[in-house]
DNA sequence: ATGTATCGCGCC
DNA sequence: AAAGGGCGCGATACAT
């Protein structure tokens, strides 16, 4: 009995419109079953009838959009195919067979034509690289009006499907692409259901922002002559130009950056001050610049991101060099949350009406993800249910004394969370004697005894930089991971710790049960946001921490680590989420924005927004 | 016009 | 010999 295996790729119209085109966004399709000839057809329909008859269905990114795409306008039970194992994303395995270099050097090595062009597939075909796509969507004034008999679209989309058949061939598909199909499935719900967006906030904001540039546009302008071009015209040349002269008018040399460029960073200008005590010219062109670089345009972002449905669909996928899940349009992941100043970002999301936003994040996972690896039995003990880490890290590289276990957190705790932040990614002394602002000597004496206290720990980050030099490293659950030559030292280590820090909460995202998916709302590496019914909260919030804590073994007769999580309080908004951990800025919380005014001078809700910064 | 690089900021 | 890692995104400069 033969199985029956359908390759197919998908012609539509512009990509970004996926979730709010509607009907007629999918315009044709080019098909191959097993070994028969490859066709085009408009019949979409008939594609997905098609589909749910397979053994298999396979498309390159289908779970990133092609899939999506027939279930959102043509009736395709994903859900089905996708939990009998009837999918396959070869954009996963490629990946999983010849993992990335980070995104920065690799980003675009994924796309069918690169992909079957390095793996010399391809032949006489030689059109490529959607420039012929391109080109007829330019010809005809959009892609969804290119005449769907047009020759040169129906041979580019033949060529792709038949592409995509050579591939499949040369491709090996292990557990992990199987598991993966499952994840990528499961976090697609963050796509199709979207995050609620409060449209009139969003327009407030932008437009008092663009009123508080203007301001600090204009006041550059007259006290140094910036000129008032652009967007940000401290970065302009010109602008450029016009504060190097203000820093000397200020009797200061220009600030460099470490390619030896003029810059305005924010440490470029906390060293100058530094430098520079009293000088009361400089400590206002400072403090204007630093108002000026620090005005995001999040707002913005949210803005063109909103559809018509008054929500962002954002896109999903896994293309870190470490398997971490990106977040873009808009970028979630990048929120403000922990400086004031941004602190309000999140209140530009909502809960569905009638819902209530819940949430849950993993407790220090990377250094769970470390311990699971190391197997030191001392950095284990360190994370069991009901310690904090961070306190035992301080017992154990400053000693036990002063600190009474009953009576709270360890003296030094402060300290001892920047070591143990830094020392899963191979931080140097010099790099944590900077960060966590102690001399050299000291971070030298705290990395030996962290090395002696916790002795697997380290050989596992000696034996990992080893092995880190056979470029490609396997994390916990078999995910592949493409390692830089010469930067094993650090970054070796650092890939297997947020690598399976990722794949142990892509646990608990498997673990949720079906009816919180489309619940889903945001993921940003150690958390997950839901919008759930209020009168579910309660389930809700059990379930997603029945789904996210578990015990974790890495092999039989290993030593267990147990991975933990903690809810957020349930928001109005998502900034609601966070009141709690933020007490002392009382505008995170939604009730108190309700309020007409409040008495916190540095309320950043009820302040008018102040643009002067009047250093006078 | 389009793509790449750089800076600068934010989050985990 | 010494070395925190991972990213998204806006804004700008420059090359093609």
């Amino acid at each position: 009995m033969s199985k029956t295996i359908v390759y197919f790729d998908l012609e539509t119209a512009d990509a970004e419109r996926l979730w709010d085109y509607g009907p007629g966004f999918v315009r044709i399709a080019s098909v191959a079953v097993n070994g028969g000839d490859a066709y085009t057809t408009t019949d979409i329909d008939g594609l997905v009838e098609l589909l749910h008859s397979a053994d298999l269905a396979v498309a390159h990114n289908g779970l990133g959009f092609d899939l999506l795409a027939l279930e959102r306008y043509h009736g395709l039970d994903l859900a089905r195919l996708v939990e009998e194992g009837r999918v396959l994303d070869t954009l996963l395995v490629v990946r999983q067979n010849d993992p990335p270099l980070p995104a920065k050097v690799d980003g675009k090595r994924y796309d069918l034509d690169s992909v079957c062009k390095r793996m010399g597939i391809g032949g006489k075909l030689a059109s490529g690289d959607g420039s012929v796509l391109k080109k007829l969507a330019r010809e005809h004034g959009g892609y969804d009006r290119i005449p769907v008999d047009h020759p040169d679209y129906l041979a580019y989309a033949l060529e792709d499907v038949e592409l995509l058949r050579e591939l499949c061939k040369r491709l090996a598909v292990d557990d992990y692409c199987w598991r993966e199909t499952h994840v990528m499935y499961r976090l697609s719900r963050i796509s199709k259901y979207g995050f609620r967006v409060d449209v009139p906030l969003a327009e407030r904001l932008i437009a008092e922002q663009d009123a508080r540039v203007e301001a600090l546009k204009q006041e550059l302008h007259e006290r140094y002559g910036l000129p008032l071009t652009g967007k940000k015209p401290q970065l302009s040349k010109a602008g450029k130009t016009a504060l190097e002269a203000a820093f000397r008018d200020c009797g200061v040399e220009p600030p460099l950056t470490d390619k030896g460029n003029f810059g305005t960073g924010k440490e470029l200008l906390d060293r100058v001050l530094e430098e520079n005590p009293g000088n009361e010219r400089l400590a206002s062109l400072c403090m204007v610049l630093r108002s000026m670089n620090g005005e995001r345009s999040v707002a913005g972002t949210i803005h063109d991101c909103t559809k018509a449905d008054g929500r962002v669909h954002p896109h999903i996928s896994a293309e870190q060099g470490s398997g971490r899940i990106s977040v873009t349009k808009p970028g979630l992941t990048v929120f403000g949350k922990r400086d004031r100043k941004n602190g309000l970002e999140r209140a530009l999301l909502l809960p569905d009406e009638g819902d209530v936003l819940i949430g849950a994040d993993l407790s220090q996972i990377d250094a769970r993800a470390m311990a699971v690896h190391s197997q030191d039995e001392g950095y284990i003990a360190a994370l069991e249910p009901g310690k904090d880490l961070h306190d035992e890290m301080a017992a154990a590289v400053f000693g036990e004394s002063g600190w009474d276990r009953s009576a709270g957190h360890h003296p030094r705790r402060g300290e001892a969370k920047a070591i143990t932040h830094a020392t899963s990614y191979g931080m140097g002394a010099a790099g944590l004697a900077k960060y966590a602002g102690c001399t050299l000597p000291e971070a030298e004496a705290q990395l030996t005894a962290l090395a002696v206290q916790f002795p697997k720990l380290d050989a596992y980050k000696r034996f990992i930089r080893d092995e880190g030099r056979r470029q490609v490293l396997e994390n916990a659950f078999g995910r592949r991971m493409r390692v830089e030559p010469g930067k094993e030292h650090t970054k070796a280590p650092a890939s297997m710790g947020q690598g399976t820090a990722r794949d142990l909460l892509m646990e608990g995202i498997l673990r949720l049960p079906t009816w919180l998916l489309r619940c889903l709302r945001a993921i940003i590496h150690d958390e997950i946001i839901l919008s759930v019914p209020e009168a579910r909260a309660d389930e809700a919030e059990t379930a997603v921490l029945g789904a996210l804590q578990f015990p974790y073994l890495i092999e039989q007769g290993a030593l267990e680590v147990p991975v933990l999580a903690g809810l957020c309080d349930r928001g109005r908004d998502w900034a609601d989420c966070y009141r709690t951990d933020h007490a002392g800025w009382p505008e995170i919380a939604w009730e108190h924005r309700q309020q007409p005014t409040c008495d916190d001078a540095d309320c950043t809700w009820h302040t008018a927004p102040d643009t002067t910064t009047n250093a006078a």
